[in-house]
DNA sequence: GTGAAAGCGCTAACAA
DNA sequence: TTGTTAGCGCTTTCAC
């Protein structure tokens, strides 16, 4: 990499000189500007990243923190955070703390060396069920600010955009029971998270309401889907409606249901969270709670950009919850 | 962040001091090392990162530019990296050129400025049909060594880790001829990238070793993958074999046969390429060409790192090949 | 219109 | 044993 001095050794100038000139500064004359710029260009010259990083004590980088890559939900919120990240010249680092809050104290901690301006992040499975939260605090003690999405911590003092997951549910659960679903049973791998619980309890109180009893399937990790959702559907041959709270749930749900020679939509209905992509690996399409992944990622990309960028923001903090949508496919009336 | 100044000052040393006493220089005399180290303790101080990669000429961190992160096989690849990576206290920088040439273009030109030590990527599938390479060329030329991962190009000079896609779907097909299977076909959604052409090659040199006529279904960006196997299937029904370029074809080729009848494995066998999760989506469980997605990450960033930090490494590249498994599920006999 | 110098935070060669 | 100094690449104030 060729470096302003190189250039201004080169010119028979300043370093200082040369640095102006590409930056376009009136107080250099247009020849040498133009010299300046000409010589930059034939070496391809880029100013060093690091060098500007010191000097202006700020990265122009993300940290995010996502708790499962392997999620479909999760890569595609962080496809969205690069994508605007991009767009407003940031990069993003990323770090995958594996639902691990040792991992994500250390993710924090690692990059709050000067490596990251801010941080956009989903809390692990374990930082909810140990309900800790002193890392995000500190890190926000320490300057760094913080947005959360999908799995937030409510007492902590940042932005947040989340999912309306149990208007969601409920609704969902409500347009079974519009189809006079007589049991409809609730499906989850994801009981133990936050918005695992709030969907459950949408899911509860639709049925609730209308007297009917709760069926709830929890599905462990290590637990194989398949049987599980098998043993219960044998257990309960009078289910003729299913809510998955997950993508991989939902799938099978149907795809199994035929083990049972029961007909999706006709004998059985299903509905679940998943996207468009997961949607076809059912047959019939999942009908599915479309959670506008992509979005929240841009969201909360523009929401830290812009408290990084506006030192005038307000310092109340605001939550921003990105509506879900039912998209209707083949596994519903 | 308190800097080594401000300990400096408080403690009324020099500040090359307390860098050395931290550093566990043995300059320092042990008493002034503890009382460095105490403040520093208190102070939560951490080196500055940016600093430190400026003084040292290299970053610690690995760009990693991925074509799609909402492929399952990518994305699982990406948490190879990172993990691996971060063993060796690397960070990543993840970029995704969804498949621009352009975007991968302008991702290392942006962080060739300083930004990281080095790259780990698959190409893009607009590269690879431009075919277009300089632009690896020109990063590697400027002292940036890259890794290439599954889609690679034989033209670069650069060091590459890829899967026995030809062998592997040669071998898988062979396994179906094994169970007397007359009519195989294969179904590809990606058929325009390297691997997808080395697995359909591989395809057809088992059924033509056979005496057996090959029978492709390719499946086109935008087009519907169940409706194009249901056609399939309808103007074929003497299909009693699939092998799978990409998960979801096998997924849906499985799930879809009993929209005909057709018994999978009893009436049809079905392989294809993907991952332990996915085949939980079709019933019965898709049997899978294992790619090792996560070992293929940790073995580039190791590759990688080996270079950044041996300087003395042979100048000869290497290409190494990480062999699929055959994991026998249900969908076969 | 151009250049010298300081400083961002750190390390390390050299001086004391 | 501790301190001074230079320098990594850049911007920017101030002097010429």
């Amino acid at each position: 990499m060729v470096t302003l001095k190189q250039l201004a050794k080169e010119l028979n100038v300043s370093i200082s000189t040369v640095s102006k000139a590409l930056n376009d500064s009136d107080e250099i004359g247009k020849v040498t500007r133009e010299r300046v710029k000409a010589l930059a260009t034939s070496y391809n010259y880029k100013p060093n990243k690091v060098a500007l990083s010191l000097k202006q004590n700020k990265t122009k980088t993300i940290g995010v923190i996502i708790p499962n890559i392997l999620n479909h939900f999760l890569s595609k919120v962080l496809f969205g955070i690069e994508r605007e990240a991009n767009l407003h010249g940031y990069n993003i680092i990323t770090c995958i703390s594996n639902e691990s809050l040792q991992k994500e104290k250390d993710s924090l901690q690692l990059l709050a060396n000067g490596s990251v301006d801010g941080f956009i992040l989903s809390i692990a499975e374990e930082t909810q069920t140990k309900n800790e939260i002193e890392h995000f605090k500190g890190t926000i003690n320490a300057g760094l600010p913080i947005v959360m999405f999908d799995r937030v911590a409510h007492d902590v003092q940042c932005d947040k955009i989340i999912v309306d997951d149990f208007e969601a549910t409920f609704k969902a659960t409500k347009t079974l029971i519009a189809e006079q679903r007589k049991q409809i049973a609730f499906i989850s791998k994801i009981d133990t998270i936050s918005v695992g619980k709030l969907r459950e309890r949408g899911y509860n109180k639709a049925v609730l309401e209308e007297g009917m009893t709760p069926l709830v399937l929890r599905i462990k990790k290590g637990e194989d889907a398949q049987d599980k959702i098998k043993q219960f559907y044998k257990k309960n041959p009078e289910i003729d409606g299913v809510v998955a709270a997950d993508s991989a749930s939902g799938v099978i749900a149907i795809n199994m249901a035929r083990n049972f020679k029961r007909r999706v939509p006709k004998d059985l209905s299903v509905v679940g969270f998943s996207s468009k992509s997961v949607s076809y690996h059912s047959v019939p399409k999942l009908t599915i709670i479309r959670q506008h992944a992509k979005k929240i990622g841009a969201k909360a990309a523009e929401l830290l950009i812009r408290r990084l960028e506006n030192t005038q923001l307000p310092k109340d903090y605001s939550t921003k919850v990105i509506k879900t949508s039912l998209v209707k496919n083949k596994s519903t009336l």
